[in-house]
DNA sequence: CAAGAATCCTGTCAGC
DNA sequence: TGCTGACAGGATTCTT
């Protein structure tokens, strides 16, 4: 699924095709995703000015005229179409499309329908039940060594899963998270309370760069994410580690006691690592 | 209260 | 080729 980067790519290829624009159409083509969409949802749509895009954590906001914002995350699977003349029918699993006033449309395709749309109202966004215990957002100068030590205080889980709490830090998702600790070089398993001093040091920097390096490149992807300007090829993003299991790490080559890229499996989820640089 | 497991759903891929 | 099972970027809700 779409993390922080991806999503900030999609809020900003919507941004540059629709903002300012008069929505003519509307389509809610399902009753619910992972919730029911609003009540209201297409008339409140329909004739609505575009005003602005904004990105919180892994969500986006599109403000509209009339005090209204949609509220969307993408879930697993979901993606954001724009397009010109491919008709509705054409499309399976869009769940939700508009259409402006230049031609354009966007659609929502989330096969796996983990996503969600909400309305709320614009002036109260961030109280918004999904949004209101958010964490701070890891590129924001607020998220720095001295915020995340308080935060890893006392936590008695490994720094992998803390990481992945939105409430600590929003945005992560598990490749980015398996990608800032390799190069941090801090261990997954490594209880979220000891990764203190240098070692959060490293870690705040490394996120941060993790995820501008990320967005820089437009996003990335694995093997559904399309680009929200309508290119069909895709942005394949070359990880470090995530998926990488068996290979050596790219400072390993030529060390003794290397035994390449291990996965495990964490709350769960995978997580790739080396062993011998990450500790 | 905090941490881990189960859960929602479909598509893809590896292995037989 | 066709079937089966494992697995996939999330995050809420349920259990322990």
């Amino acid at each position: 699924m779409p993390e922080l980067p991806e999503v900030e790519t999609v809020m900003r290829g919507l941004r540059a095709r629709l903002e300012g624009r008069r929505i003519v159409r509307a389509a809610i083509n399902r009753p619910d995703l992972r919730w029911p969409f609003p009540e209201g949802l297409a008339a409140r749509l329909t004739g609505a000015e575009v005003l602005g895009f904004r990105r919180r954590a892994k969500y986006i906001l599109m403000r509209l005229s009339g005090g209204d914002s949609v509220l969307i995350h993408l879930g697993m699977s979901g993606r954001m179409n724009l397009s010109i003349g491919i008709p509705n029918a054409a499309i399976t699993h869009e769940h939700m499309s508009i259409e402006v006033d230049d031609g354009w449309r966007m659609g929502f395709v989330d096969p796996r329908r983990f996503g969600s749309v909400d309305l709320v109202k614009t002036a109260e966004e961030d109280q918004h039940r999904l949004l209101a215990g958010m964490g701070p957002e890891p590129l924001d100068d607020a998220f720095s060594a001295a915020a995340l030590n308080a935060a890893l205080k006392g936590k008695r889980t490994p720094i992998k899963a803390a990481l992945l709490d939105q409430r600590l830090v929003c945005g992560l998702g598990n490749i980015y998270v398996c990608e800032a600790l390799f190069r941090s070089r801090i261990s997954p398993v490594r209880l979220a309370s000891t990764v203190v001093g240098a070692r959060a040091a490293r870690l705040v920097p490394a996120i941060k760069a993790t995820l501008t390096e990320a967005i820089a490149a437009g996003g990335s992807s694995l093997r559904d994410y399309v680009q929200p300007d309508g290119e069909l090829g895709y942005f394949q993003h070359a990880w470090k580690v995530y998926g990488r299991e068996g290979e050596k790490c790219e400072v390993c080559p030529g060390e003794p006691g290397c035994t390449g890229i291990r996965r495990i499996v964490q709350s769960g989820r995978s997580t790739f690592y080396c062993g011998r640089v990450q500790r």
